[in-house]
DNA sequence: CTTATTGCAAAAGGTTTGCAACCGA
DNA sequence: TCGGTTGCAAACCTTTTGCAATAAG
């Protein structure tokens, strides 16, 4: 819960072996499954790699880079304002979205730049 | 390329087979990566279920169902300019962004309200 | 004692890949 | 003839599941 990143069960997994060697993977997922079901924490899908876990579930924003990777929080403006705009043209019933950016992480930028 | 859904590689498949018959499930998905590397289709990642694909590649919002999984184009406002507003408060470099609202489809919606 | 949780191993998707056969320039 | 595509089957990776064993209340 307290870590900013946004791990995959399997980092979870690593971690948390530290502490109880014996837990299994299935576990990890279980949990992480029941977290995310109950609202306290959220899942974050890719395109490619596994899924990913932030213990953050006020409304934001997430970067997501397509070399590496990884997931990384954007703090802009928050626009939860477009779940009821979209809901007024739209004949379902939206109770959330997901906001992915995607492109180069600042690290990955500076490894195409540098080198060949 | 003209259908307005958002079929998975398996529902291209077998619709493609009535045609190619001989085809396979790998010819298709591997095309289908192809024409999304190049920008020709776009490929939706849902937190569950398959990858879709869409022949519709100008900025647009998607919504994905829960309960049946399906897809739909939710044509509310262009929101293209969160891009430049995200590449501000960034060290990265962002190229694209997609936008997944979820919820109930009307379908499904109405199958929670009548009966049980 | 009773119910809920876990570890393990196997299964279940969905997607990718190696390779030989095949097709089209 | 030669490079690019394909079919097939196997591999891959991530996630889920069945079940007996274990832990918790």
């Amino acid at each position: 819960m307290t870590r900013q990143d946004h791990p995959t069960a399997e980092t979870v997994y690593m971690n948390i072996r530290k502490d109880f060697p014996r837990i299994s993977l299935a576990t990890v997922y279980r949990n992480l499954s029941l977290l995310a079901d109950i609202g306290e924490i959220r899942k974050i899908s890719t395109p490619d790699g596994p899924d990913r876990f932030d213990a953050r579930i006020d409304p934001h924003v997430h970067f997501h880079c397509s070399r590496c990777g990884c997931v990384i929080d954007l703090d802009m403006e928050d626009i939860s304002y477009l779940d009821e705009t979209a809901g007024k043209a739209f004949a379902g019933k939206i109770e959330g979205h997901s906001i992915l950016f995607h492109g180069l992480c600042p690290n990955c930028m500076n490894l195409n730049t540098e080198a060949s």
